[in-house]
DNA sequence: ACGATGACGTGAC
DNA sequence: AGTCACGCCATCG
């Protein structure tokens, strides 16, 4: 990583930090909005490299199920306690009414 | 250059 | 309704 070019972290990020606070948003809806309609991996796996930039709300990216898929890679339940602090509320991992609180880009930012 | 993997998504059984 | 398997794009060994 770290090529010159930017990569499709860049793009992700972006995406990410314009979540507004209180909201989530899905793998799938970043990666419909990039125009990688099944590239929802590729969102993670930019997450996975996000962790070098403390800027991106990454917490705030869960699964279609609204489960905290990335909350052991927060390191415990650092995740849960970020969604939590923002208003949301999370149960058994999951995000409850996670459909109410779910941010698509290209709704939002229409 | 090839194969395997990954914080997902959707379809099918 | 719950569970299994396959598919997608990009990066790494």
């Amino acid at each position: 990583m770290a090529t010159d070019k930017a990569s499709i972290f860049e793009d992700v990020y972006a995406v990410v930090r314009l979540i507004p606070q209180g909201r989530v948003t899905s793998y799938g809806a970043i990666a419909n909005f990039l125009g990688k309609k099944s590239g929802a991996r590729l969102v993670g796996w930019a997450m996975n490299a996000c962790h070098a930039d403390p800027s991106i709300p990454a917490h705030r990216v869960v699964n279609s199920t609204g489960m905290l898929t990335g909350k052991g890679f927060f390191g415990g339940n650092r995740m849960q306690e970020l969604l939590e602090a923002e208003g949301l509320v999370i149960k058994n991992d999951k995000i409850v009414d996670f459909k109410k609180y779910l941010w698509i880009p290209s709704e939002e930012l229409l």
